[in-house]
DNA sequence: CTGATTGCAAAGGGTTTGCATTGGA
DNA sequence: TCCAATGCAAACCCTTTGCAATCAG
């Protein structure tokens, strides 16, 4: 396991950036501190990072992955109209529990509540109006 | 909206398969009782089957799609190992609630946990013994 | 009749992978 | 030196889509 310029670079971007970027997002902004990095590079590194647990991969389906620079476990919610995923604050995390679940061994769960965020709820509602 | 042979068979083969079948496991059944039925006819009547609330979708991140015949929403895990799916009991679903999250309002939660399942632990500690 | 639905095949998006080349330890 | 990491492009998987032909209402 080396320390190249690149995947230095990847990891300082990723911690920059608080809004989930995907891997293309990323790709175009370290693309700038370092240029002529090839996209398969971003999503190697980006891989063997959330490996090593340097970054949190969020993984959305029908939509592409995101980065998070925190790695402690949470919840997260996208947006069904415009796509961002913000973090989403339950009340309390769920308990993963084997012993009711025939052996399974937990390992870790996601949560991905779907929605409109504000924004577009306002947007929705001035359309409205004006209609 | 029509009622053809297709859909008919569609919603009877997931309605029997209770392992939460992919498109293409569907597919693969579906065709004995519907021979020369499209793949693509299968994806978009299983897309609209779930939109008219007759099976429930189960999208997972980096995996196949998954159709339920149970449309009430539950939590789900998958084994990293085989890929089976199963649900996955909870002491208790968490709350959404919109007051903690900046106005976003939520419709949907999806809840995956990731781990191994009761069979593939039994495979891997013979495979450790054996060695 | 007529437009929704089909079968087919091609396109699509996001991600991974094979390979020759480069470069860190 | 030597193998891990890179850049590039092609392959990959799952899913959707465009189109002419078909068929249910």
């Amino acid at each position: 396991m080396r320390n190249t310029v690149q995947k230095t670079m990847i990891l300082k971007t990723v911690r920059s950036m608080m809004d989930h970027p995907t891997a293309d997002e990323v790709y175009g902004k370290v693309i700038s501190s370092c240029p002529g990095i090839s996209k398969g590079t971003v999503y190697r590194n980006l891989n063997l990072l959330a490996q090593e647990g340097e970054i949190l991969r969020v993984s959305i389906a029908n939509a592409p992955d995101r980065y998070d620079f925190t790695t402690v476990n949470h919840a997260h919610c996208i947006c069904s109209r415009c796509g961002k995923v913000f973090d989403y604050r339950l009340k309390r995390m769920p308990q993963l529990n084997d012993s009711d679940n025939k052996g399974f061994k937990a390992e870790d769960m996601n949560i991905i509540v779907h929605g409109i965020c504000h924004e577009c709820q306002m947007k929705e509602s001035e359309e409205k109006e004006r209609s």
